[in-house]
DNA sequence: GCTTGACCCTGGAGTGGCTACAAGGTTTGC
DNA sequence: GCAAACCTTGTAGCCACTCCAGGGTCAAGC
């Protein structure tokens, strides 16, 4: 299989296929005599492995370590349970932040409904006052995530 | 104020202000004899401002475009509210596809309680499985945002 | 035999929003 | 007189790609 096949297989682009094998996620295949990537169905199956995990938005490092899991079969499983409570933790903390966030762009969106002069904008009015520290704590300590 | 000055008055760090001149955010400000940039209060309404919307997650291309309509009062506000309205939908939409993230994560998190091994781990051989094609649509589309 | 087009190769640059140096100059306090 | 804390510019790194330049390879059609 060449690497276009392999992408028309997987649906992963040409580009990103040759950019996991050099962050060490797929094995380097071996080569036709034109220098040409000749991947097996070992490569698909690891490949849609990935692409698995990247659609549970793990990292490209954690990925790596549960292909490692893969290589070790005997080993301890814990560290794939912490694993994976780690990136539920880092989900529900983001949905919560995005939920903040949601609220107050909100109810920024309620100051001005009318198409106005910027002058009269509600919306900049309050962003503004907002900026100055009128009932506002978003700016004081960080970014909600 | 010297830019130490204006980093302890916002919470910005300085590399961050300095960063913000480069992007065109923060007009260039004037310089003592050594050189050092001299802020005045402008300048620190500006950066909070700054602070205030990326807290609010806009991007620095649309702090400023909002930065612009700041400084043309008499202009229409009526791409202020697009702009606010964009942003929302995009809030909206991380929050959904990362809310269908965590119920995927949650019900991966199930197939393992205790310390196996890793062949006998139920996360790793549904994620294999998975990744195979079984009750899976979620990497044949793109990742979920 | 010659062209066209589809495919492949490597290596480097760009994205966003910072953050972290390196290598120097300046000021402040003791 | 000297160290610490400040300032300057410029560059490189982060993540997970994406795109491009500049080439090589191969089959089909004329
Ligand atoms: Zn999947
Ligand atoms: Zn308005
Ligand atoms: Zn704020
Ligand atoms: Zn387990």
């Amino acid at each position: 299989m060449r690497i276009g096949e392999l992408s028309r297989a997987t649906g992963v682009e040409v580009e990103t296929i040759r950019y996991y094998e050099k962050a060490g996620l797929l094995p380097p295949p071996s080569r036709a005599d034109n220098g040409y990537r000749a991947y097996g169905s070992g490569h698909l199956e690891r490949l849609a492995f990935v692409r698995h995990c990247r659609a549970l938005d793990i990292s490209l490092a954690d990925i790596g370590r549960l292909l490692d899991f893969l290589d070790h079969p005997e080993a301890a499983c814990g560290d794939i349970n912490r694993l994976v409570d780690a990136q539920l933790d880092r989900v529900r903390a983001r949905i919560i932040s995005l939920q903040a966030l949601e609220r107050q762009l909100s109810a920024l969106r309620r100051h001005c409904d009318e198409d106005l002069q910027v002058r009269d904008c509600g919306i900049l009015q309050e962003l503004v006052g907002a900026a100055r520290g009128e009932a506002c704590t978003c700016h004081e300590r960080g970014a909600p995530a």
